[in-house]
DNA sequence: AAATAATATGCAAGCGATTGCATGAAATTA
DNA sequence: TAATTTCATGCAATCGCTTGCATATTATTT
């Protein structure tokens, strides 16, 4: 920090006025004249003056500080949603302290430790998937700092949360290839420590049984869906007697990896293979044929979750409940047969 | 902020000792006894005690906090590059406050503003495209605020710099091109303003006329590459008598872009038509063919920018001298014919 | 014109840590 | 044992800004 930097006070004694009058000044308080203010807001330009802001806040109890838990930035969903929360606290004059999680329980709470030491005016975070215990999010509570979830989520913990219908994501996955005539159904899946994928595993079976298609278990996998998972189960599956005639996968990596292995094994999608994507990226559109996803209002969640936080900053807080948004099933050309 | 929350005062009242006392304590001065130590630990532990770091850093003048401005979030070198400063800055206890400039100059520049009242200890950033004055750079130095630059530089602006040999990049790939025997080359560039871009077109120029291979004006533009440019540029140079057997783009979404298109107009790549891209993103492996391209070290670029500016925090003021992180053209079938 | 209200400014006490200096007690040296 | 260090702790100022309350000045009301 500035050892030299100019303050307050510099521009007080300059002018011969008291320091908080300066500050009121430079706060457009409107208990000071106009001529006054007009004064000591040259005197700042000139003397160039930067407010502090680690004063202000201490001062102030209140940083003006989001603290942004993802469990990775680069990844297109979690930036479309960083982005749609950056946006808006910009405009609204907050900034936002970005950490990642990594997937790691520990990290998570390591994170929420500093965050609340940081003294952010609020939270809004996406689970690790790992996360086990809610112990951490308890204490912020206790520390006044309000938190808002996305994504994935904690029933358990009562707080606002912003997330989508999984189950209908995946019933409405599996219908359509039902509907397009795929038989056997496969489905490679995330974490089932996570909400979203146990949402995803219920909707796949039940939806299967409602289509009256076989549950094959092993077609039921659920993984971290790392590179090896899911190159993993295509060999095992690809070289079983009844193969699966259609995937759902729960990232948007792991579909491009199923649309890649396809290719080098001359499986024609959608042909010989259905795919479908429970979330998307834009590479979906780039590959042949396209993938059809699952589209996730990304930014929009973002928006929503920083509203609801800066209410809760700014009214106490909320009522906890769940905020549904709206997706789409985009149909592309891997989930349908062109005859 | 928590009004109520717990402070080294509550923790020295209750067992009787000065608050600098239980100040050491918690920082593990070395002047303090163990048994105290002890003792006021076991308290903090007991009354929930959460260090202000706020108040800290303003007694402190360091707020142990990175600023972190990038144009975009929500793209995969930066991505990377955020992430291997996030991982450094983690593990030496740092914070990162992240902003985006979305390649707006205005923004940029409330950005250092609003980061320099933050009172950051440094700041990395890779400059907005359309940055054309350096003078908010100026302020940061004249606020003390050390800053390290990264891709998109200046170099007018005396400071350190991490970047690629841009002109390598572009060099490497027409002559790799030229070798595998494409003649008309193209180029799909980005903003002018930026020196990355005037590098690649400079070597363009240079590389083709050392390959004796002739430089089509028409085939060497310069844009903002959103979708419609691209899509532009490809609808007038297939339609021209001479089309171009080769493309070399400036960005992964422009070459993504750029197979798609040729996809749907039956050009096959690399048949008809070569593809490089100058930055890399794992989509790039999706498609087919996999495209040619030069892959950066983002994590790296990003942990050895954070070292440099730790290094300034710590010591002043370095040298602003310029390091060039190594790249790699990796040849995929996008640039050559199977023949 | 006296009484009241509105306006503009100053005073001083915080906000919650950190840290240089002083001090008393215990340990070491001569 | 007296003199000198060393060790552990406390005192109080400081970081730069905000804000409730007091006060002086000016404007409004009756």
């Amino acid at each position: 920090m500035a050892k030299s930097s100019i303050t307050i006070n510099d521009i007080a004694r300059e002018l011969k006025v008291a320091p908080s009058t300066v500050s009121r000044a430079l706060n457009n308080s409107n208990k000071i004249s106009n001529a006054t203010k007009r004064k000591i807001v040259e005197k700042a330009e000139e003397l160039g003056y930067n407010l502090n802001m680690v004063a202000a806040s201490l001062s102030r109890s209140q940083t003006n500080t989001i603290g942004v838990v993802i469990p990775y930035l680069n990844n297109y969903f979690y930036s479309q949603v960083v982005n749609g929360i950056e946006e808006l606290a910009f405009n609204k004059g907050y900034r936002i302290l970005i950490a990642q999680t990594r997937d790691s329980f520990a990290r998570e709470t390591e994170i929420m430790r500093t965050m609340s030491a940081t003294r952010v005016d609020g939270i809004i975070a996406c689970l690790s998937a790992d996360t086990q215990s809610t112990e951490h999010l308890f204490k912020l509570i206790k520390n006044n700092i309000p938190l808002v979830l996305f994504d994935r989520v904690s029933f358990d913990f009562p707080c606002k949360k912003v997330t989508i219908d999984n189950y209908n994501a995946m019933q409405q996955s599996v219908t359509h290839l039902a509907r397009s005539g795929y038989k056997s159904i496969a489905h490679l899946g995330g974490p089932t420590t996570c909400n979203i994928y146990t949402e995803h595993s219920k909707a796949f079976r039940e939806t299967l049984k409602k289509e009256k298609l076989p549950l094959i278990p092993q077609f039921h996998l659920s993984s971290d869906l790392t590179e090896e998972d899911i190159s993993e189960a295509m060999q095992i599956w690809f070289s079983l007697k009844t193969k699966p005639d259609a995937i759902i996968t729960a990232s948007s990596t792991a579909a491009l990896l199923v649309s890649k292995f396809a290719r080098e094994q001359n499986l024609s999608i959608p042909d010989d293979l259905a795919l479908i994507s429970l979330t998307s990226e834009p590479a979906l559109c780039y590959v042949e044929p396209q993938i059809t996803s699952i589209e996730l209002p990304g930014t929009e969640i973002g928006k929503t979750t920083l509203e609801f936080l800066l209410n809760e900053i700014q009214n106490g807080a909320q009522n906890a409940n769940t905020t549904i948004k709206p997706f789409q099933l985009i149909i592309r050309n891997s989930s349908f047969r062109n005859s």
